[in-house]
RNA sequence: GGCGCGUUAUCCAAGAGGCUAGGAGCCGGUCUGCAAAACCGUUAACGUCGGUUCGAAUCCGACACGCGCCUCCA
């Protein structure tokens, strides 16, 4: 099967041909560097990555453009806020946004542009848009004519009567059209401006991604992403700009991912009830989150709460359990055998085999099912109980057992990658989980040592008694004893 | 008001006319002095009412409920 993809523009799924065989050129909106990122953009953030990754795997040369909006009213408003200007604002929200992204483990994009670095670019498009009819100046702005523009609203399938009918739309003395847009606004004194035909300004929002994604991709591309709160305007204002400008078609894919909500509920800024990424990541392992945010297919919400975190968390502590104890048999020794008689494998090496011979081809469909990463998730589990109970049921391990379990784990890790997850070793990963939940208890690792330490001595003389009340007395404190035959070792519940 | 989306077992969540999704949990088993942990096994579902079909979670229609966009948003 190949890629096929869900275009917002078509409102189906389509198969995805690329303009130029073998090469991907792909946009996706950054953010607005006035604020934290939120656990949307961290939504936001995964999904394009692992539509990256999953596009550089499938064999394409994908060049992978995400901008910063550096200059927005908000950045301003913020900027005057502190009483400090709008570069310090951007600068900061900027290196905080690559941090985050940087702990989910996201790819660097092929190209990281700014807006601000792109004034010229921006510039030209608003002067082709008056040339075409399309813009008009208007007292130092400049605005979009969208009356100009027949295909406008075509990606959220609207029209404009139905968009007035809304009434929500302010109508300001300086536009024509009560929907028009600004693509230039003139400075007021104390803002930041650059100089243009019109005067001193500033881009509007829209303008910019048109700019940056022509300059690097060119005037038509294969994928535009972004979150569905971006359809309308922000997307659709993108077309008007670049088709206006063009005369040609801008976008051929439009990816949108759902929304984070909160019981059920949208999370948004104006909402006020969204998480920052960061406050997030102090409770739950960066893995787990963008675990969790791939448990749900891209394009459906996904509720967040702690609840789901802690089931996606047992969900990837149970992978990486696998894969530990894949590691430890490799570690005494190393396969040599090639699978070639499957036939002296055990039943349960059977089916091993043939669970991970379907592996890649069955991860593949899933992802080239519109990225369908929950569905992917499933086919690991599977291979996990498989070579979980490989492991079981071997007394002992023969070189072609030993091949099996080393295949098992190239593939897991494999296709990890597409997915961006098991790039920790897994004893470190396990026993980095283990000591972030203990920092929550207020009992020393030394005093639960000493009682380990007396349970022990009291159950070596059967005095079973002593040694149930100490661990009650832990598993009170939170604290849950775990006995193996190397000794006793403890877990926070 | 306009446009669009969703409703799958205890919870989360894939699937989209006939084919075991998966995870968490429950329960049973292995292990254990007994437990826990781990592992194995197992369970159960398609919002309501109609229609199409040999066959419907899946297609069509109505209804109910929930949500989103139409204002800055990932």
């Amino acid at each position: 099967m190949a890629l096929r993809v869900y275009n917002t523009l078509t409102g189906e799924k389509e198969l995805f041909v690329p303009l130029v065989p073998g090469k991907v050129g792909m946009y996706v909106c950054g953010v607005t560097v006035y604020d934290y990122c939120h656990i949307g953009h961290a939504r936001a953030g995964v999904v394009f990555d692992i539509i990256y990754r999953y596009l550089k795997y499938a064999g394409y040369d994908v060049t992978y453009v995400r901008n910063y909006t550096d200059i927005d009213d908000k950045i301003i408003n913020r900027a005057n806020q502190e009483g400090t200007d709008y570069r310090t604002i951007a600068d900061r929200y900027i290196e905080a946004f690559d941090e985050d992204m940087a702990r989910l483990g996201l790819a660097k994009p092929t190209l990281e542009p700014k807006a601000t670095d792109h004034m010229s670019g921006i510039i030209h498009i608003i002067e082709s848009l008056i040339a075409k009819g399309h813009a008009y100046v208007s007292e130092g702005d400049v605005y979009y004519a969208v009356e100009s523009f027949p295909d406008y609203l075509k990606l959220s399938g609207r029209n404009l009567e139905e968009m007035q009918a809304g009434a929500r739309v302010e109508i300001g003395d300086k536009k024509r059209h009560p929907m028009d847009f600004a693509l230039w606004k003139g400075s007021k004194p104390g803002e930041p401006w650059w100089q243009s035909p019109w005067g001193n300004g500033r881009p509007g929002w829209h303008i910019e991604c048109s700019a940056m994604s022509m300059e690097f991709l060119g005037k038509t591309f294969d994928i535009h992403g972004g979150g569905k709160d971006l359809v309308f305007p922000h997307h659709e204002n993108e077309i008007a700009q670049s088709e206006g400008a063009n005369g040609c078609q801008f976008v051929r894919y439009w990816l949108h991912n759902g929304f984070v909500n909160i019981n059920s509920e949208k999370m948004s800024k104006s909402l006020g009830n969204f998480f920052t990424i960061r406050e997030v990541l102090k409770k739950y392992d960066p893995e787990t989150l963008r675990f969790f945010i791939l448990s749900a297919h891209y394009r459906s919400p996904i509720d967040f709460s702690d609840q789901n975190l802690d089931e996606a968390q047992s969900g990837l502590e149970r992978i990486y359990s696998c894969l530990a104890a894949l590691d430890d048999i490799l570690k005494e020794q190393s396969p040599s055998a090639e699978i070639t008689v499957v036939e002296s494998l055990s039943q349960v090496g059977q089916e091993l085999h043939e669970k991970i011979e379907q592996f890649l081809p069955r991860f593949v469909d899933a992802m080239d099912d519109d990225f369908n990463a929950a569905q992917a998730l499933g086919v690991l589990f599977e291979t996990v109980r498989g070579a979980n109970r490989f492991i079981a049921e071997t007394k002992e391990m023969t070189p072609l057992s030993l091949s099996l379990i080393a295949h098992v784990r190239h593939l897991l890790v494999e296709a990890g990658g597409v997915l961006g997850l098991f790039a920790t070793a897994p004893d470190v990963w396990l026993s980095g989980i283990r000591s972030a939940k203990a920092v929550q208890i207020d009992l020393s690792p030394e005093e639960i040592e000493r009682l380990i330490v007396e349970r022990a001595e009291a159950r070596g003389a059967r005095d079973f008694k002593r040694g149930d009340e100490i661990r009650d007395l832990l598993l009170a404190k939170g604290i849950v004893l775990l006995d193996s035959a190397q000794g006793t070792t403890w877990n926070v519940k």
